[in-house]
DNA sequence: ATAGAACCTGGAGTGCGCTCCAGGTCAAGC
DNA sequence: GCTTGACCTGGAGCGCACTCCAGGTTCTAT
């Protein structure tokens, strides 16, 4: 088993919303709006009712933010976190959630490199007509 | 000089707005929004006002069809289709847009990479979560 | 000639993901 | 004790990219 219950002497690094916006790149309002959203569990409070995000409360936002950053809605991180809410018994529907956003993120790479070589074929267009309108300054064919 | 206008007799295959909604993936609401919002010149019409577009105008909405799914906005789209509709004065700065949207999507890629590998590691490990709790249901040990 | 589908316009409405606000509470330094 | 800044809540507002609507016109097939 693991050690020990959060004792009042437990150098647990306790960080306030502004320590995590910084460190997150995310604003106290998003923050907010996240935990009041459900996308991430209710925040220990100090007795003034103030926010202290733990560890894991900063691993499990920075998991979320690779879910965001790769597409995944509000709607489906929702449905991931109610699921990870409702312990263990979720996990195959968890893994069968990430191996479907990881398949679509592989189709949007596949498909924004299709659109970048595509995008440089444009390019070496633009790049031509600007050195023959460079070159044809002076009109001499 | 190229050598023909549009006569009656012009076999160019203009298309009504249907038909390019069907083609590009587009509704004919978002091709009307694109034209009012400047993203598009406007479309030829026919003497009862209805549009028939051109190849011109089906190559322009493919380009910009790529821009957007490249993540441009629509108010860089329209930045650019008016530095298009003046002329070969703006080539370069055309370009320079260009560039700049493709060191940006390159550094996309390389974001979503990461992330991609990020996610199989979640993957891997929650494989593995499930892989214990199958072989533990019998509580052997 | 006419029915019905497709098209037109200007403008209002929608869904998403935040972002801001008002009015208050709490904590730390002077 | 008091000020000042960080924090709290519920709820309204915003920007983006569409999407829908009402009311009218045009095209096509019979």
């Amino acid at each position: 088993m693991t050690s020990g219950q959060p004792l009042p002497q437990d150098p647990e690094p306790s960080l306030t919303i502004a320590q995590v916006a910084e460190r997150t790149g995310l604003t106290h309002d998003t923050l907010r709006y996240y935990e009041k959203a459900g996308l991430i569990e209710r925040i220990g409070r100090t007795t003034g009712n103030q926010r202290r995000y733990q560890t894991a409360d900063l691993a499990w936002l920075e998991f979320l933010l690779r879910l965001r950053e790769t597409g995944m809605s509000i709607a489906d991180m929702q449905h991931f976190a109610r699921l990870r809410s409702e312990g263990d018994a979720t996990v195959a529907d968890r893994l069968a959630m990430l191996r479907e956003h990881r398949a679509g993120l592989a189709d949007r790479i596949r498909a924004l490199r299709r659109n970048a070589t595509a995008l440089d074929d444009k390019i070496d267009h633009y790049e031509q007509l600007l050195d023959e309108r460079q070159q044809g300054t002076d009109e001499t064919t």
